[in-house]
DNA sequence: TTTAAATACACCCAAATTGGGTGAGATTCG
DNA sequence: CGAATCTCACCCAATTTGGGTGTATTTAAA
C-alpha cells in the first residue's frame, strides 16, 4: 500500500564496493519514507540514468573506477541540479573535501561513522541542512580562519588583501587614504617578507599560508 | 567531591540578556563535567578576564552593548587563542556568519534550538568538531558553490579565475597554452558581459555573483 | 542547415602599472 | 631606548592594460 510515493525520499547510490553498496541499500530501505531507486558502481552509469531516476538525495563515493566522484558531482549537478549529493568516503583529505563542496556536494561523511548517521544525514539534508562528519565540519570552518603567525603587519595585510582583489596601487591608495608611494613601500616590504618578486607570487603564497 | 577539576570543561558566557544568561548557567552547570567559570553581559569585561578564566569554551552572543561579538571574538583569539568560541545568536544573517567564522568562531548556533543542543555543541567542539545549526551549515557549504547561471563561458571563467589570482595576461597565456592576444580577447568579452571596464571591477562583480 | 556563440589570433596605440633602487621623517610599542 | 611600522619622495625602464578593429575555425543550438 504505497499510496504516498510523493512523500518518499528517493535515494540513489554510487559506490563501487558491492558489500557496502548492498549494505546501504538494505539499511536505507528499512527506513520509513526512504526508497533507494537505484544503485550504481560507477559514475558513468549513474549519469546516464539520473534524469530518469530523479533522486532527491545521492550518496556518492569519491574513489571510483573510471570517472571519479568529484567529476561525477559536477556533471550530475549540471544535468539534474535538483538532487542533493552527499559524499560518503574514507578520504578525509583537505583538498578532496573542498573540491567536492565546490563541485556541488551538499554534505560530506566519512565512512567511519555509525550507519545510523547515514539515515540522519539524509533527513538533515532534506530539511535544509548540510550533514558533515565532525572532523569535516572543523576543516570547513577552519578554512575561513587566518594564520595567526603572519609575518605581515596589519597594514601590510590590508594592502595585500586589496591587491588580491585586483586593485591597482592607485586604487589601494585611494581606499586607504594614503599616498600611492606609501602603497608601493608596503608592497616592497611585503615582497621582501614573503620572498617573492611579483603580485601573482605574493597572492599565491598569501593564499596558501592563509595570510589573507 | 570535585577531585577531577582537570577533566572539567570550563565554560565562559558572554550574553547581555540576564534571563537567557542565567538560564544557560543553570542548564550547563547541571551537566556532569561542565563548569561555568564566568558569565559576562559585555565583551569588555569578558576580555579583561579571559586570561584568568582560561575557559575551554566560550558561548558568545553577537548583539551586545558596547563592543560587538565579532570584534570580541577577534580580540579574545589574540589574547587567549586556546579558547573555542561558539556563537549563540538570533541573527542568521549571511554576512554575520562569515564574519564570525573569519574572526575565529569555531561554531555557530541560532537561538531557536532546543537547549539540549547547547550541551551537545560543547561536547562536539571539544572533540574536534564545529557545531552549527542546520541552516548555518547549509550557508557555509553553499558558500563554496558557484553560480550556475554564469553569463561567462567556461574558458572565460578560467581566464577570470587566473586574473583574480593576480596573474598577468602573459602569465595566463602561458598557463592556458594560448596566445596573449587570445587572453586579451577573452578579457574584453568578459568586461563586455559583466559591464565593467577594469580588472578590479570584473573581479569584484565575479566574486559577488560567485562566478569564480 | 543556418545562426549564434565560443575560441583563437593579429596589429595599432597611448596611458597606466609595476618592480627595483635609495633615502628619510614620524609614530608606536615593548 | 630601539626596532618595527607607517608614511612619503624621486629616479628609471620594462611591462601591462584597456580600447579599437578585423579575421578564421570550431561548436552548439534553433
Amino acid at each position: 500500500m504505497s499510496y504516498q510515493n510523493t512523500n518518499l525520499i528517493k535515494i540513489c547510490l554510487v559506490e563501487d564496493d558491492n558489500i557496502i553498496r548492498e549494505g546501504f541499500v538494505m539499511l536505507l530501505n528499512e527506513n520509513q519514507g526512504f526508497k533507494v531507486v537505484s544503485a550504481y558502481n560507477n559514475c558513468e552509469d549513474f549519469l546516464k540514468n539520473v534524469q530518469n531516476d530523479k533522486p532527491n538525495v545521492v550518496l556518492m563515493d569519491i574513489e571510483l573506477p573510471g570517472m571519479n566522484g568529484i567529476e561525477g558531482i559536477e556533471r550530475a549537478k549540471k544535468i539534474y541540479p535538483h538532487a542533493q549529493i552527499i559524499v560518503v568516503t574514507v578520504y578525509e583529505n583537505d583538498d578532496l573535501v573542498f573540491k567536492a563542496l565546490c563541485a556541488g556536494a551538499g554534505g560530506y561523511l566519512t565512512k567511519n561513522m555509525p550507519s545510523q548517521r547515514l539515515v540522519e544525514a539524509i533527513r538533515e539534508i532534506m530539511s535544509g541542512g548540510a550533514p558533515m562528519s565532525t572532523n569535516i565540519a572543523r576543516l570547513v570552518v577552519a578554512s575561513f580562519q587566518k594564520n595567526h603567525n603572519s609575518p605581515l603587519s596589519s597594514r601590510e595585510t590590508e594592502v595585500l588583501e586589496l591587491l588580491s582583489r585586483g586593485k591597482s596601487y592607485s586604487n589601494i591608495a585611494e581606499g586607504l587614504f594614503i599616498d600611492k608611494e606609501t602603497v608601493r613601500t608596503h608592497i616592497k616590504n611585503i615582497y621582501w617578507k614573503l620572498e617573492v618578486h611579483s603580485k601573482a607570487e605574493a597572492i599565491e603564497k598569501a593564499m596558501k599560508e592563509k595570510l589573507i
